[in-house]
DNA sequence: TTTTGAGTTGTTCGA
DNA sequence: GTCGAACAACTCAAA
């Protein structure tokens, strides 16, 4: 048979997390083979999150591997649903359809390095081109090192390197077309996946708030792009609309995080709010760097003279943290926010997770597995990384004493209330004087407010004054533990 | 090899 | 109300 009778061989496109076609090099390398591709997700058998971080982030994978599918067949393509071992699951697709290639972008976690590693030496020994690509992160974690030829383990100078040599990367429009092929392998029907809730449906107010989706991240940085001359100045304060709520797109891949340095660039805001927004996008390249070096982030301590620390067994406690229903205004706010939009402003991270490691003891670990759950922006490396820093075990980590006082933070940096009342709004007709420390208002001011402390709101858990107290003493202790050594 | 300067986000106390 | 110091050393990164 002559040879231009033959179907070109297609190329394999796996998409993990990087749910783009723009600014996507695995997809442009796939392209200039000139093949006809065929775009493939996996989900892994037993992972009823499909490769979301928690069970929030699987209502956004499913909306926005949607939103990709559906772009992908305004350029004539599909995307191919299948579920199995992707070392198997690849290797059994690309003799099935005859693949020469297959082309992926780079992933940065162990587990997941360990896999592609694998599949490339098992695609490599059967002959089929197999490329990996970078585009998750604006640094390669294996490459940027200190002059003494070491990771880097302190933001500031990590930041300077980084800063330093940083190029943007050319851009690369999404394609007008992807050429497709017949291959006869049925996708499986993603609604099948049961990536959504049901019973109760607790996302149902997401839609209302979030487009996932590459377009959905387009429009969320032009919004950004408007109002990011307030961001150096307003950030702080979270009953204002000041951040870029980009996380759980970047998270997703959904926007290339050059992208994002580049447009924040083009907004001609100040120097000052420029920097400190593309500061807070390299604490993120930042949180990858950390665990690409240290893979079980998640679970150890990166200070292992705090695997001796004994963390308090409170599961009521845990609860209340939860639900939002500590007994201090803005620690709830903040927790009811997170279960009902699936985000957290950052400072209130802060404070919610300062309170559940310094107020009520409780191990690090459990806040990193209840954000993993139930943040849309749900971040391997971000999460864990930042839970590490308040528990201060963590890389370039805040110092033991340094302990978030609910009630001051509340009056700083929600002087009137306005976020602790869109958050519980039993606590709506507090006067400003007391939104943050109900517990201390006169009976009547309680009454005015229709509020019935301990039934329609309830008391403070822990007394905070005692509660750091005790967490100065037990932190020393641990500290002056590692000098009998 | 040794030295040196520096380090995301806080709170409290006393002047 | 505002300010500086203390909190605790410790380790990193560069020179």
């Amino acid at each position: 048979m002559p040879h231009e009778a033959r179907p070109r061989p297609p190329t394999i496109l796996w998409f993990r997390r990087d749910l783009r076609l723009a600014n996507n090099l695995a997809l442009e390398n796939a392209l200039a083979t000139g093949a006809p591709i065929i775009p493939l997700y996996i989900r892994e058998p037993n992972d009823p999150h499909a490769g979301a971080n928690g069970a929030a982030q699987a209502w956004w994978l499913h909306h926005s591997l949607t939103a990709l599918d559906a772009e992908l067949r305004k350029r004539g393509n599909r995307l191919l649903l299948l579920t199995g071992d992707p070392c198997h699951l690849i290797d059994w697709l690309a003799r099935e359809v005859g693949a020469q290639a297959v082309f992926w972008n780079r992933r940065y976690d162990g587990e997941g390095r360990q896999t592609d590693t694998e599949i490339k030496a098992e695609l490599r020994r059967a002959g089929i081109c197999a490329e990996s690509s970078p585009g998750f992160l604006m640094h390669d974690p294996a490459e940027l090192q200190t002059k003494q030829g070491k990771r880097y383990a302190v933001y500031t100078p990590f930041w300077r390197s980084f800063s330093a040599s940083y190029q943007p990367p050319s851009q690369i429009p999404a394609p007008t077309s992807i050429p497709a092929i017949e291959h006869g392998i049925e996708s499986e029907q993603l609604d099948h996946w049961r990536l959504l809730p049901a019973n109760p449906d607790w996302a149902k107010r997401f839609a209302d708030l979030w487009q996932p989706g590459e377009a959905g991240a387009g429009k969320c940085m032009a919004e950004f792009a408007g109002h990011l001359s307030g961001y150096g100045e307003q950030r702080d304060f979270p009953a204002m609309p000041a951040t870029s709520r980009l996380s759980p797109h970047l998270a997703f891949g959904e926007i290339s995080p050059h992208a994002i340095w580049r447009a924040a660039a083009e907004t001609k805001s100040s120097a000052d709010s420029i920097e400190r927004f593309r500061k807070e996008i390299v604490w993120r390249e930042f949180s990858w760097h950390v665990y690409f070096h240290n893979p079980d982030m998640a679970e150890a301590n990166l200070d292992r003279r705090f695997d001796r620390f004994e963390w308090s067994n409170a599961p009521d406690k845990l609860a209340a943290w939860q639900r939002g229903m500590t007994g201090y205004p803005i620690v709830d706010a903040g927790m009811r926010e997170l279960w009902q939009t699936g985000t957290m402003h950052n400072r209130v991270r802060m404070i919610v997770a300062s309170f559940l490691i310094k107020d009520l003891l409780i191990d690090w670990r459990d806040g990193e597995r209840w954000f993993r759950d139930t943040l849309l922006d749900a971040d391997r490396a971000s999460n864990a990384f930042n839970w590490q820093w308040v528990a201060g075990c963590g890389a370039d980590a805040a110092p033991f004493f340094r302990i978030f006082n609910p009630v001051r933070q509340g009056e700083t940096f929600d002087a009137n209330g306005g976020y602790v009342r869109r958050w519980c709004p039993e606590l709506a007709k507090l006067p400003d004087r007391y939104i943050h420390r109900p517990y201390e208002a006169p009976k009547e001011v309680v009454d005015e407010a229709g509020i019935m402390l301990g039934q329609t709101y309830p008391r403070p858990i822990v007394d905070h004054a005692e509660a750091r107290d005790t967490a100065l003493a037990a932190f020393r202790a641990t500290r002056a533990d590692r000098d009998n050594d």
